[in-house]
DNA sequence: CCAAGTTGTTTACACCGTAAATTTACACTG
DNA sequence: CAGTGTAAATTTACGGTGTAAACAACTTGG
């Protein structure tokens, strides 16, 4: 059987960044399904209805597929706290249980990019790289708590450190159920616990 | 070349059991060394001077030894975790604190071996599997500190639940370290304001 | 001594990520 | 308009994987 490649000659770099997120959105959801580490570079490119080398015209590797994925991961989970935060009235302590309610429920509920976003991703997140930005994006959420703590009166120092702290229990606990080690719920049990005494007006 | 088996026919049970230690011993130290998932059979196999195909005589598939290597991480883990506590003389607290430490250090300095056990195993944990059992064993050494809330008036299940609450901080403390996605020293801090105020007398 | 069964080996298959060669179709020259 | 260079997509190929199946060497029960 013949090639069959009808392009338009070199490219735009609109229509570059068209596949690379039309192929970011099939993998994304094939990851999601199946859990990034089944599905194969074979398998997205079938999914898109291209042969098997077409996407190392886009990406260099498998790697950076994940890397892209992992940002857009990130992307939207820090948009979806942010929005819990806007979307919530009251207090900072009130704002806080949200988001940590929204943290928990999307983690639950997108296990395998979940996974992704915080698996073993080699290279370390510097605040330059585009990763490190993201993940700050959605870090920097966590500062609703931290701001109020200062405004109770705690050194800035420690309070960023508490911060970190809510984030490490939020992590940990979905975790620990994602990989089945604690039952089902126990995410939100330890969330109910941690939003007791840790956010007392 | 011909085949060369030299073998002494129907092995012992010991002999048997001798060479699943004797593989999982191996394997483990690669695992530590690469990482589960860059460690192949092939390669086990040829450590262990045996053709490849020669571990699946002993074991379903690969899974299964990752399942073994897992439930030994976990019995190893938890001995240290007992070790701590027995080593400590003090209150309940210090105990805690020995083990939490102990906890950390233990994950940081077996990076791979702490993914492995924690990574996402399919099966969940029943308390009737092995794998289930060391992980409750390693667990139990948890209710030292849930012991010391009931002391100190708390309902038994409300104590147990923080039992989960700390597991979850250390947990998501060494992970996100672990991951890259906080920096080194990370989880030690974390686990120092922990200490600070989940383990006040 | 021979048939059966246990052990380890070799071989084979379908899959993987991806490097290299190959084909196609456009964008240019003349 | 023919010819050519080249970007884009394809096919092919290589070394790797987990493991099923066939096979060879041996021990043992009859």
């Amino acid at each position: 059987m013949p090639p069959t490649p009808r392009t338009s000659r070199t490219l735009t770099d609109e229509d570059l960044a068209a596949f690379k997120t039309r192929l970011c959105d099939v993998a994304e959801a094939m990851f999601a399904a199946a859990g990034a580490d089944n599905v194969s570079m074979r398998q997205i490119a079938a999914a898109l209805g291209v042969s098997p080398m077409t996407p190392y015209r886009y990406f260099a590797n498998r790697e950076a597929i994940l890397a892209e994925v992992r940002i857009r991961g990130f992307e939207r989970f820090a948009a979806l706290l942010e929005a819990a935060y806007a979307a919530t009235s009251g207090d900072a302590a009130a704002k806080a249980a949200a988001m940590g309610r929204e943290y928990v429920d999307f983690a639950l509920a997108n296990a395998n990019t979940y996974r992704l976003m915080f698996g073993e991703h080699s290279q370390e997140d510097s605040d330059e790289s585009p990763l490190g930005r993201a993940v700050a994006r959605a870090r920097a959420t966590l500062s609703v708590y931290g701001d109020g703590l200062i405004r109770a009166g705690m050194a800035e120092a420690e309070a960023r450190a508490m911060e970190g702290l809510i984030w490490s229990t939020l992590h940990g606990a979905v975790t620990l159920e994602l990989a089945g080690t604690t039952p089902p719920g126990s995410a939100h049990e330890t969330l109910r616990l941690l939003g007791r005494f840790a956010l007392r007006g």
